[in-house]
DNA sequence: TAGATTGTTAATCGATTAACAATC
DNA sequence: TAGATTGTTAATCGATTAACAATC
C-alpha cells in the first residue's frame, strides 16, 4: 500500500515509536485509534501524526480513525519488520553477551545465530556451540546466510571489521562501539551510550 | 564563558559528538582544529560547526581555528562533564551487569556505586558487596548521595520506580527499558535499542 | 443525518547553508 | 602584509502547526 512520496527523515525516525505504541494498543485489544489519541501517547501533535501517515499513503478513515492492527502492519512493513533476519554478534564481552541473551529482538524476526570473539576459551559464555572464534568468521559466513552483524568490540577494530564484513557480503551493521564508520554501500546504525549519558548530564544541569 | 543565547535543540544533540571527536584529537596531541576539519570528521558542514559554537560564545580565533583542549573543556562544561556523579543501577540482569562492568563511564566522572535487584541470591554477579536487594533502596538513598539512577528492569515497573526515585530526591534517570516515562520535575533519558534496530532494518531495506 | 476525524493545503517556525566582512 | 579562518547575517530549505473541506 506504500506510496512513494519520499518520506522525510523526521518522519522515518518516528516510525519505530509509532510501531511500539501500536503494538501495545494491539496487546490491550484496542481496535482503533485516532490521530489525537496516538499523539497524546507519543507526546506529539495530532497534526504531525496525520501528516506522517499521509506521506506514505492514507491508512485511516474519516470519522473513525485508524485500525490499530492494520496500521501496525503497514508501519511494520515499511520498517521491514515483516521479514526475518539472521544476525551474528561480534565481540562476546559484556554487551555482546547481554544482547545475545536478550530475547526481545527475536520477537520481531531478528534471529541471533552465533557470537564471535578473539578469545573463546576464557569466555564465561555458556552455549559453547554458538560461541565461535573470530578466525572462523569467513568460513561461517560462507556457509550460513547472515543479514546483520552486531559489533560489540573495542572501537579500534571496527573499521577493519566492517571492511571485512563488506567483502563477505554483509552490508548491514548495528554498531555498539563508540565510533562512527562511514563505508559506501554499507548501512551502519550506531548505539552510542556515552552520547546519551552526556545528554542526560546536560539536561539535568540545565533543568530539563 | 558560556553565554546565554538559548542553544537550539539541534545544536545540543550534536554536543556529545563534538566532545567525543575533540577528545580523540586531544589524545592524538593535535592542538588546533578548524571548523572545516572538524566538519569533515563529523560528516557535517563547516558552517554548522561555526554556527553551533557561536551560539554559546565564540571560542575560536580568526585565521587560526579552535584550540582543541580549550574547546573540549568548554563543551565538556556545557554538558556538565566537569563534575562527578554518583550512579546506581537498578536491575541486575544482562544489561545492568554489562553497564556495571563497563569502565568507560567512570572516565567521565560517572561513578557506579551499587546495583539493585529483586533477587540477590540467585544472581551470578560477583561483587556481592555492591549488589543490593531492591528493598534496601530507600535506606541506601538515605545514607548515600546519588545523582543518577540507571534503570535496567522490565518495563512494567519503570513508572512506579521513577515515582519512588523522585520521592527519594533522585530526579535524573537513564532508562534502558523500552518505555517512555514523563514525570514533571524529572529528567529521563532513554536508550531504546529496539528503535535503533528497527531504523537499521528500515535503512537496509531502503538502500541507505 | 449529524458528529467525528481524516487527508491535505497553506502559514509558521526553526534549522541549515551560503556568503563575506572582520580580524588574527 | 597576505592568507586563513572565524563570527555572524541573510537566504534557503525542511519540518511543524493550524485550519478546514472532504467524507466516513
Amino acid at each position: 500500500m506504500q506510496k512513494s512520496k519520499n518520506i522525510s527523515e523526521a518522519t522515518i525516525k518516528r516510525l519505530p515509536r509509532y510501531y511500539r505504541y501500536l503494538k501495545e494498543l494491539e496487546q490491550q485489544n484496542i481496535e482503533r485509534v485516532s490521530s489525537e489519541k496516538l499523539a497524546l501517547l507519543l507526546s506529539i501533535t495530532a497534526s504531525k501524526v496525520r501528516q506522517d501517515f499521509c506521506t506514505f499513503g492514507a491508512f485511516g478513515m474519516q470519522g473513525y480513525g485508524y485500525d490499530v492492527t492494520n496500521l501496525r502492519k503497514e508501519i511494520g512493513a515499511i520498517l521491514g519488520l515483516d521479514k526475518e533476519y539472521n544476525v551474528i554478534i561480534i565481540g562476546a564481552g559484556n554487551i555482546g553477551k547481554a544482547l545475545y541473551r536478550y530475547s526481545g529482538f527475536s520477537d520481531e524476526g531478528f534471529r541471533i545465530k552465533a557470537i564471535f570473539d578473539i578469545d573463546v576459551e576464557n569466555n564465561s559464555f555458556k552455549n559453547k556451540a554458538n560461541l565461535l572464534h573470530i578466525d572462523e568468521l569467513n568460513n561461517y559466513l560462507y556457509e550460513h546466510p547472515v543479514d546483520i552483524a552486531v559489533i560489540c568490540t573495542q572501537k579500534e577494530m571496527v573499521v577493519d571489521l566492517c571492511n571485512k564484513l563488506k567483502e563477505c557480503g554483509i552490508t548491514s551493521v548495528w554498531n555498539f562501539a563508540p565510533i562512527d564508520v562511514v563505508i559506501p554501500g554499507m548501512v551502519i546504525e550506531n548505539i552510542n551510550m556515552s552520547e546519551s549519558l552526556f545528554l542526560l548530564s546536560y539536561r539535568m544541569n540545565n533543568n530539563k
